[in-house]
RNA sequence: AGCUCAGUGGAUAACUCCGUCUGUAGAGCCUGAGACUCUUAAUCUCAGGGUCCAGGGUUCAAGCCCCAGUUGGGA
């Protein structure tokens, strides 16, 4: 297991999800003699898991079954332990495109939060990239550290427990693109500039607060940085129903031998019947939105860093 | 609101009221009466001494379960002396309050004050002082709506009872937002003096809306199926008894026979003696020749009933939230009574059919559960030409479907299948953000006005495809 | 049947529930109204009733966050 790069078969120390269904589903460390409970009975990781293909449909004591995924730093999303509020793959999606990331990106962060993100490029970036990612708070710093060596991507990140603003990343001139995810993302703008390659890159900087993104927007001005563009992004999601809608009673059959004669052409006339409607219920399937309403994440904004 | 404490009623809580208690962003309809537990919010007490306070009142609940008015004077400016500069020192070991589960109960079971409260949570808290001011102003705030929980008594209104119902039941108004309500009574053109017609499945709540606009001038006639319309949101306005006068109702399952002019009254009692008008109608009905409605006579017996009362006695049965202080005069219905409230029922339902038999209505609005089509090609029958009608469903494709029967029918113009989004936002110095979009699950609108239909009119069907197009295309022009 | 340990998934309507499809504003019961016939009532239809157990902590100034507590469910 890597997150990397997919490997057919679940063994010991691989990080798995399981999925109950639903929006259910939890990451399991996989270890010899290992023993999960879900609702559908306990899982025995020698038995179960170890040596079965990802994707396996695996039954559990009770006689339930849940499904063995290999892990993707989507899935990670959903399912790793919060530490702070994390990015989600959404606007994960928006950052890496318009920061252009690709295989072999030199890319900083900071701050590291829970690591979501950081998955997410670390995933895009590799075999021949690096992230550095820089997290102010111990704890969380340290935890990061340990999560990466546990997801065998660890050669691919380097990680400091540093202020951003006061000590910028620790490199200079050597990144491809800059993600800034802190209260006060404009104190750190003139390290991002130094930290970015000298022919230019990319930088990204998540806030909340549309107070954060102007004064983000003016830094990013008085260093020279061009193409400054906010954007937010927001995800709709579906659930496909099949709706069933009575057809009112309009009184159709008591006087229906009279109408049938309206020499008028009574537009009333193809009421229910050229509707193609019977009496009963009018069916048809609908994409009806859930109930949540969308929150707000923040706002993402972008600058280039060009020669010119 | 101008600072004049007028003695004037009309802003005075009066037991009989229907009045809507807030707590945040959540309400509840309830009607104003003394000794009668309210459960709101987990919450019970008695409205006894909000009565003679005004609206917008702001209340506490004491133990006892009374309420206390509370005056807004002091918000002790709670000058924060220090402020950490970042969160990166503060370790979420869940040890940093240090009051206990029962030393909070304690203090509440004394029933010390929510604000005494929220200051010992602040005082015994080891990391307070260094969150940031930002964090201390979002702790404080979250505390005070735990522990000093109020309630404001306010005056119902479309605004919040749209509000209330589409947060507390949704599924009871088919999820009309409160926006997309506010788009169906602007683009319906609802006003005084209008006659209207309404077939509405949202609890009485559009009822209610347009009978606010109306302001109990023009004529609304309710389109209802099944056996009678639902009212309940209605009678939360708490409307005079005055505004029901010329509020009439029409089953749906009669609107075929009075189209096709075989309407009649079956179920009529045998003696209705004085309405000479309905007695002809039964008679005829029974007979070979279908007679429909007379304008002239229908016209007269209108007349008749805006002078009694009838329509107000009958919101007062439709009213019954969860009173049981009426149950006791509600005699067991004598036969006799309920014979007499048939023939004012027959009397309405006449003079309701003379009303749409006009075909003059200055609007339709169709907001149900049932599918839109039948409804709107029928219904429309009764609008005059040149007038708005607006439709809402919770789903687009009925809608869509409208749209293109519509047009195959010809007979109305401008027709726009619309939706609104709403979002709301947080303003505070420097940390101000849009809180929640709603969207999609406030329903669908499908809006036009009627033309007088040519095509129909002259018998031609060749004629009609030529014409909708060109016509269109003028639309058009005269919008660029 | 009682006690202890570990882990799992639930608490909203007066009450009781809600599905391995990315199905928790959906219902049942209850109460009421109308219809109907089989009338101390049955049946059908419709309606009324919803803001999520409680406390603490924590995330950026956005919770798909965390902890221990109460209650009941399953190995």
């Amino acid at each position: 297991m890597s997150f990397i790069d997919y490997r057919e078969t679940i063994k010991e120390g691989d990080t798995a999800i399981v999925f109950l269904g639903h929006e259910s589903m939890f990451p399991v460390k996989v270890q010899h003699g290992g023993k999960t409970q879900t609702k559908y009975g306990v899982i025995r990781h020698s038995t179960d898991l170890i040596g079965k293909r990802y994707g396996s449909k695996v039954t559990c004591s009770k006689g339930g079954w849940v499904y063995i995924l290999h892990p993707t730093p989507e899935l990670w999303t959903l399912n790793l332990p919060h530490r702070t509020q994390i990015l989600y793959s959404t606007d994960i999606s928006l950052i890496t495109m318009m920061l252009e990331l690709k295989p072999g990106s030199v890319v900083c962060e900071s701050g590291t939060g829970s690591g979501s993100l950081s998955h997410a490029i670390i995933r895009t970036i590799a075999p021949t990239g690096h992230l550095y990612t820089v997290e102010f708070h111990q704890q969380r710093a340290e935890k990061a550290i340990e999560e990466f060596e546990e997801h065998k991507v660890g050669h691919l990140v380097t990680v400091k427990n540093q202020d951003v603003c006061k000590n910028g990343f620790g490199i200079t001139h050597l990144a491809d693109a800059v993600f800034l995810d802190i209260p006060s993302p404009w104190e750190a703008i003139g390290h991002a500039k130094s930290v970015l390659k000298r022919e230019g890159g990319r930088i990204c900087s998540f806030s909340p607060c549309i107070e954060q993104v102007q004064r983000t927007c003016l830094a990013l001005e008085e260093h020279g940085f061009a193409e400054c563009n906010t954007l937010e992004i927001l995800l709709r999601v579906y659930n496909v129903r099949t709706i069933s809608l009575p057809v009112p009673d309009l009184g159709k059959g008591i006087g229906g031998n009279a109408r049938a004669e309206s020499d008028k052409g009574s537009p009333s006339d193809q009421g229910a019947s050229s509707a193609g409607l019977q009496q009963g219920n009018a069916q048809f399937k609908s994409g009806v939105p859930p109930r949540e309403m969308v929150g707000h994440t923040g706002y993402l904004t972008f600058a280039t860093k060009s020669l010119f | 609101m101008e600072g004049s404490p007028e003695p004037a009623s009309p802003g005075v809580i009066r037991e009989g009221d229907f009045a809507v208690l807030k707590r945040d962003e959540v309400f509840k309809a309830v009607a104003v009466a003394r000794r009668r537990k309210i459960v709101f919010e987990k919450q019970w007490f008695c409205l006894d001494n909000a009565i003679g306070h005004i609206y917008g009142t702001t209340f506490e609940v004491t133990s006892g379960g009374t309420l206390q008015p509370k005056n807004r004077v002091q918000e002790a400016a709670t000058e924060t002396k220090e402020a950490g500069a970042d969160n990166r020192n503060i370790v979420d070991d869940g040890k940093s309050q240090k009051l206990t589960h029962d030393d909070i109960k304690a203090l509440k079971d004394k029933g010390i004050k929510g604000q005494e409260i929220v200051q010992q949570l602040i005082e015994n808290s080891t990391t307070f002082r260094d969150k940031t001011e930002f964090a201390q102003h979002k702790y404080i705030k979250k505390k005070k709506k735990k522990y000093e929980a109020v309630i404001t008594i306010v005056k119902p209104s479309t605004r919040i009872l749209s509000t209330m119902y589409y947060g507390r039941e949704p599924g009871k108004i088919n999820y009309l937002r409160y926006d997309t309500l506010a788009q169906m009574l602007t683009w319906g053109n609802v006003r005084a003096g209008n006659k209207m017609i309404v077939m509405e499945t949202c609890a009485g709540l559009v009822l209610g809306a347009i009978m606010e606009r109306m302001g109990g001038y023009g004529s609304i006639i309710q389109m209802y199926p099944g056996g009678g319309p639902v009212r309940a949101a209605t009678s939360c306005f708490g409307f005079p008894g005055s505004f029901f006068q010329t509020l009439y109702d029409f089953p749906l399952s009669k609107v075929d026979s009075l189209l096709s002019g075989t309407f009649s009254l079956k179920k009529l009692p045998l003696e209705s003696e004085e309405n000479t008008a309905v007695a002809e109608e039964s008679n005829g009905s029974v007979d070979d020749k279908p007679v429909s409605v007379q304008e002239a006579d229908t016209e007269c017996s209108t007349e008749i009933v805006a002078e009694d009362s009838q329509p107000e006695e009958q919101e007062i049965m439709d009213i019954p939230t969860e009173g049981d202080a009426f149950e006791g005069s509600k005699a067991k219905g004598t036969t006799h009574d309920k014979q007499k409230k048939q023939e004012e029922r027959q009397k309405k339902l006449i003079e309701a059919a003379g009303l749409l038999k006009e075909k003059n209505a200055d609007g339709l609005i169709v907001a149900s559960r049932f599918h839109p089509v039948p409804l709107l090609l029928s219904l429309l029958e009764f609008v005059a030409p040149s007038r708005p009608f607006v439709v809402y469903c919770q789903y687009k494709e009925p809608l869509v479907e409208c749209y293109t029967k519509l047009r195959e029918k010809g007979g109305v113009i401008n027709l726009k299948l619309s939706e609104t989004w709403l979002r709301n936002y947080q303003v505070l110095p420097d940390r101000s953000h849009p809180k929640l979009m709603m969207s999609g699950a406030g329903g669908y609108l499908l809006t036009g006005i009627t033309v007088i239909n040519e095509s129909v009119k002259s018998g031609d069907c060749s004629g009609q495809t030529d014409e909708e197009p060109t016509s269109k295309k003028r639309k058009l022009q005269e919008q660029r």
